[in-house]
DNA sequence: TAAAATATGAAATAAAATTGCATAAACAGT
DNA sequence: ACTGTTTATGCAATTTTATTTCATATTTTA
């Protein structure tokens, strides 16, 4: 069985503003006991619906770091290709975020780096070195206006 | 005093991964008994460092949920203009992300919507309605690749 | 060098998570 | 409709984790 039903759904809600939310907490909010609460949990996790837990740290606190916003184009989507170049995006720390899109370009890629001569070196590696890929477009960063990763819960 | 030292940026290595690691595993892994990492924490809660803690959910787990990443222009950047802007994206709950760029784009913004409905509706409330805005560009995202909030943390 | 501020570990305490168990609710097959 | 089965629940007990206290050590400042 893998559905969710609502009380689920209300403990995502709640998991994905505050995962340190107590089980007695949550269980207060929706009306269940705290063991009831953490089976849930557990069963999500089980199920990959919680994918991780993690603290979101504050990029301005942590030195200069530059984002950056890169538009990728392939040259004819080879499937083959594509498989690659999604793998090699995957495994590179500094690419915080990677999205496959429709439109001009193929990628969106989220950069984070301490400094230009780190996203220079980068660009070789992952856009000059790769045969597969036409050109790329890189928007630098001026402010993060809104960074989460939530998702709508169904009510 | 506001400097972090090693061991907190260790520490925020390992809670960027995981944030239940619990206290006394941080503490061996680092050479610190488990108060001392629990202060730390606390600290860095407070100075902002770490902004929060979070559950992050797998959108396949959620209904056929719809990624777009949208590239917007503003008309001549008055500053009052970009500023409501960032306003108005920051409190949208569909905005996923926000980030005002340097480029063609002003503005890069990953969407997360129901379906194509809730999306459409959303370009006018957010787009048409506001007359700084002088176009926009839909890209819809076929696959996420990576999806993560992970930062380069110092040695 | 003395005084003050800061960080630490060990031990004690408090809070939270987890498990065991009996019960109730939903379900499937007859 | 009846019965056996599965599944979810709450309570109480247990275990684990987080937090506080306190004495000590280390660093900083005057």
């Amino acid at each position: 069985m893998e559905l969710l039903d609502s009380l689920d759904h209300k403990i995502l809600e709640i998991l994905q503003l505050n995962n340190l939310t107590s089980q007695r907490e949550i269980g207060n909010k929706i009306g269940l006991s705290a063991p009831a609460v953490q089976r849930r949990i557990t069963r999500m996790r089980e199920l990959g619906v919680i994918k991780k837990d993690i603290a979101v740290l504050n990029p301005e606190h942590l030195g200069q770091l530059i984002t950056i916003v890169v538009q990728v184009e392939m040259e004819a989507d080879k499937v083959e290709m594509v498989t690659k170049t999604k793998r090699k995006f995957e495994q590179t720390p500094q690419v915080q975020q990677c999205y496959y899109v429709t439109g001009e370009a193929d990628f969106m890629l989220i950069v984070v780096v301490s400094n230009m001569k780190e996203y220079e070196k980068l660009t070789h590696e992952l856009f000059f070195n790769n045969p597969g890929i036409q050109r790329f477009k890189s928007s630098i960063c001026m402010d993060i206006v809104k960074s989460g990763l939530a998702l709508p819960v169904p009510k």
